[in-house]
DNA sequence: GGAACACGCGCC
DNA sequence: AAAGGGCGCGTGTTCC
């Protein structure tokens, strides 16, 4: 297997394959009622958008699945202004798009609710049809499939909305009589770990402190006079702008997409930019690193050893101006920019998940040994483990939780600060809520234990 | 008729 | 000049 190194191998990836093995064979337990009824509620109101919406196509068999014709109905029959296009050039026609338009023309919004039930009814509804006979569904959970180690699973799974939708789909996922679903998340996991392999030891005081991160920045990077928790109700737009600059370093947002995300011009994005990494030094150093390693090596590594390889930054870039480039000269231009940007993601992604993976093989082996079957891992959801446990056991795990997530002996690849888990608990995943296990700790430590 | 591709959606 | 990383999957379109 390319891009793992002996230590991946044997102690992350090999450990783990009898671990997914057991979780994808418990299964999650399904309320098949719960979508059944939903299925019965959404297919008429399906039904009845989409016959408003080939009355306004004045076409019966006008459907609205198909971009093409969407794009037709929108830009050509109701002469609405083209603000988005497609990779291809094509008008766009995706959510976003129809967001802006929505005041244009009453159809918008018929529409903008059929593409949310089609989704639902296409992808949620059919859960039914895949549960076993003991009413739980059992997906697969792919190790190896994404680039970075995280893992995959479908979209049942992996793109469930959450439980703040209309629709309150991770309801229909619960746990079997008797038990309840415990759920843990690494808090903010990958910017602690954009702090811990940086070194930033200003981003890493604030971590400490255990306060609200964005707002901690915001009061360094524009010098406010209040304290880290008032940031979000006293300057909102302040702390929203550091909130993308610190995202944009996870996915390597560039000024000009942190500008148009924003809405003001490349130079403030830039300046702002600029007076964020004069706070967080470390930060600035790290990035620029890892972009000089990918250029030198057509390579880069995560802090533990897991590669991936970007190849095409070895090719050789003219030296011309882009007007006079040709058309491979400046799609090999682009491609460089993107493996710029996936390489400075990889790094923190990458390291998230190997986290994730060392906290399922630590809780994996605990339960196993003390619980037996009364507690099972159920769910792998990148920064989040789910279990099954008996209603009894449900305090004494829970506050078990966090020292099995946390406690992974780190320290030898850099990690100096412990990480921390919020620990929730409920009937099902929709409905779980925070466990208050520690009374008495102030809020921002609470789940915090000593790696 | 089916494979391959493009697009769009929603999650972390 | 482009301009946010990683996915899975449903649907439509294009191509053989």
């Amino acid at each position: 297997m390319s891009g793992l190194t002996k230590f991946l191998m044997q102690e992350v990836e090999m450990p783990l394959v009898e671990i997914v093995a057991d979780m994808e064979d418990t299964g999650y337990s399904v309320d098949v009622q719960f979508f059944n009824d939903l299925r019965a509620q959404l297919e008429p109101k399906a039904e009845k958008a989409r016959a408003n919406i080939r009355k306004v196509a004045g076409d019966d068999d006008f459907n609205p699945n198909s971009d093409k014709q969407l794009a037709d109905l929108l830009y050509k029959k109701l002469q609405l202004k083209v603000l988005a296009r497609t990779k291809k050039g094509s008008p766009s026609t995706t959510t976003q798009t129809l967001g802006w338009l929505k005041s244009k023309h009453e159809i918008i919004l018929e529409i903008l609710s059929l593409k949310k039930l089609n989704k639902i009814i296409s992808t949620y509804c059919r859960i039914p049809d895949q549960v076993d006979a003991d009413g739980r569904l059992r997906v697969e959970f792919n190790q190896l499939a994404a680039e970075t180690g995280r893992f995959t699973s479908p979209s049942v799974i992996q793109t469930i909305p959450k439980e703040n939708d209309e629709y309150g789909l991770r309801k229909g996922f619960c746990a079997r009589e008797g038990f309840t679903i415990v759920g843990a998340d690494f808090r903010q996991q990958e910017l602690n770990v954009l702090a811990q392999v940086s070194g930033d030891k200003n981003l890493l005081k604030a971590i400490k402190t255990g306060l609200d991160l964005h707002g901690l920045a915001a009061i360094k990077v524009f010098g406010l006079d209040c304290e880290p928790n008032e940031v979000e109700a006293k300057y909102p737009e302040k702390r929203g702008q550091i909130k993308a600059i610190q995202f944009g370093l996870i996915y390597g947002k560039t000024a000009h997409g942190l500008a148009a995300s924003l809405g003001i011009s490349k130079d403030e994005a830039q300046q702002l930019i600029d007076d964020y990494f004069k706070q967080f030094p470390a930060i600035s150093k790290f990035v620029s690193t890892i972009h000089r390693d990918l250029l030198r090596q057509g390579y880069v590594d995560d802090v533990f050893g897991r590669r991936r390889y970007f190849l095409v930054v070895k090719k050789k870039v003219p030296r011309k101006k882009y007007q006079q480039m040709t058309e491979q000269e400046r799609e090999l231009l682009a491609k460089i920019g993107k493996a710029k940007r996936a390489a400075q993601n990889f790094v923190i992604q990458g390291a998230s998940a190997t986290i994730t993976k060392l906290a399922m093989i630590r809780c994996y082996h605990h339960i196993t040994e003390k619980y037996g079957n009364d507690i099972k891992m159920i769910l792998t959801l990148h920064d989040e483990l789910q279990f099954e446990v008996r209603d009894d056991l449900v305090p004494g795990f829970a506050a078990e939780l966090p020292g099995l997530m946390c406690e992974l002996g780190l320290e030898r690849f850099a990690f100096k600060l412990p990480l921390a888990v919020e620990v929730k608990a409920g009937p099902s995943w929709g409905e779980m809520s925070k466990w208050k296990g520690n009374e008495g700790s102030k809020d921002g430590d609470t789940n915090t234990v000593k790696g």
